[in-house]
DNA sequence: AGGATGTAAACTGTCAACAGTTGTCAATCC
DNA sequence: GGATTGACAACTGTTGACAGTTTACATCCT
């Protein structure tokens, strides 16, 4: 037994490849640097990382059922893409998501719960004051994840963050810039004001209003051949 | 290949046999053949299977990322045990999803796909009057059926199949039976006409109700032991 | 007898090799 | 010249084997 191992705590086999790779490929999936569209090779992949293709397959299995990849037999897999109409169904979705946790929270809120969401309000409020876009797109986030944790229900926690990762695959890079700050903060602020008053269907109607604001500004800044590269998804435009 | 059978052409080989054996193990699972908290083998389910581990083993990943299983590293993989209070939120959340469905369904109509649910009411109907409670539980699962596919929403459709199926995981089999058909039967027509009269804040309020009243209905037909297999669960009866 | 310890069996994690399929490209034929 | 065909290359699907870990059990000591 080696003893020279300088790791703090022994808690580095306990992890398998399978989880490392998985983890890796959706990094490199969320950040970009495999962009939605493109062709992913085992081998290429396993190679790159150092290991066989036995846990990359397995990765990418997970993938495929988390909707960050389409998998065909016989011919590979692909980082998923998403088209115009696909986009607007999961805003939709994350929207009602949302909504429900914020009802949820607000049904069930205990006063720690209130104070640590106040504690975010105010941080956002700092951020806008300092006029620090940056700041204020990490507290929005933070705000956010609050909610969906607080609210209680794991499962739902689940699918929602499985939903915003999805939603990676078509916003696009350096989309924190934050259009209109105070109009989102006054959002923010109608959500927690329902949340601590304790009344669910306010909070539900605030989550649900912020959602499909922030749905109709995204949309509103597609320039028009966004989604040009796969435009047999784009027809539809009834609804 | 003991697996792949009669298909009258040769589409069966476009199949992989990952593919397959998920399919197959998710039937297990859902029919109570492999019960919650069994623990599975892979060697075992491969030799059943006539297969080798690997595509087991895949399958496997693919039934995680699903929450039909639970993957401890280097211990194995088993059915995964749904406690009180999880069964609870995920009553809850499918409600929040149906509900959201109804009402995206309520938007979008088609006068086609009005009629094509009104067929199933009367479907629903037949049955009543025939006090056929079988016909009865297989025209309602229809009636549920078209709706999440008329909402038209692809990505909250599988979403809320996949907690359907995990919902499996707690009720047990039988359970077809159904206590009161009127008062479901009421409910269906309350969502049926807010759907065709294109209300979709009715249609979503009348499905939200209608999920809430079969989860209490499921709640109160528990005996107090149903869950007492993982205790640990139970207690959080606070919050 | 009861608990601790060491050993063996069984199983999971990983890998490398084989088999089958898809797509490409060049040679051939009309 | 253009389309068809056939072989080759690259890749995926599947398998069997090997290595490491966990678990159960028998043994030994107190």
């Amino acid at each position: 037994m080696p003893l020279d191992d300088q790791k703090p705590f022994h808690a580095s086999k306990v992890q398998t490849l399978t989880v490392l790779v998985q983890r890796e490929i959706e990094r490199r999936i969320l950040t970009g640097e495999l962009p939605a569209g493109d062709r992913l090779s085992e081998s290429a992949l396993a190679a790159d990382m150092g290991v066989s293709r036995g846990p990359v397959r397995e990765a990418m299995r997970g993938l495929q059922q988390a909707g960050l990849v389409e998998i065909v037999a016989n011919k590979g897999v692909v980082v998923r893409k998403i088209g115009y109409d696909e986009a607007v169904d999961l805003y939709n979705l994350r929207g009602s998501l949302f909504a429900f946790m914020c009802e949820t929270m607000a049904a069930r809120r205990t006063d720690e719960q209130c104070g640590v969401l106040k504690g975010k309000l105010e941080d956002m409020e700092a951020a806008i004051r300092a006029d620090d876009k940056e700041a204020y797109f990490r507290t929005n986030l933070d705000f956010h994840t609050t909610i969906v944790e607080f609210c209680g229900n794991n499962r739902a926690r689940a699918v929602y963050e499985g939903i915003a990762k999805e939603m990676h695959l078509f916003r696009r890079r350096g989309l924190s810039r934050i259009e209109n700050m105070e109009a989102s903060m006054q959002e923010h602020e109608a959500i927690a004001a329902a949340i601590i008053a304790g009344r669910p269907e306010a909070a539900r109607k605030a989550g649900l209003k912020h959602i499909r604001n922030g749905r109709d500004r995204f949309l509103a800044s597609l320039d028009p051949d966004s989604f040009a590269a796969d435009p047999e998804r784009r027809p539809a435009a009834a609804e």
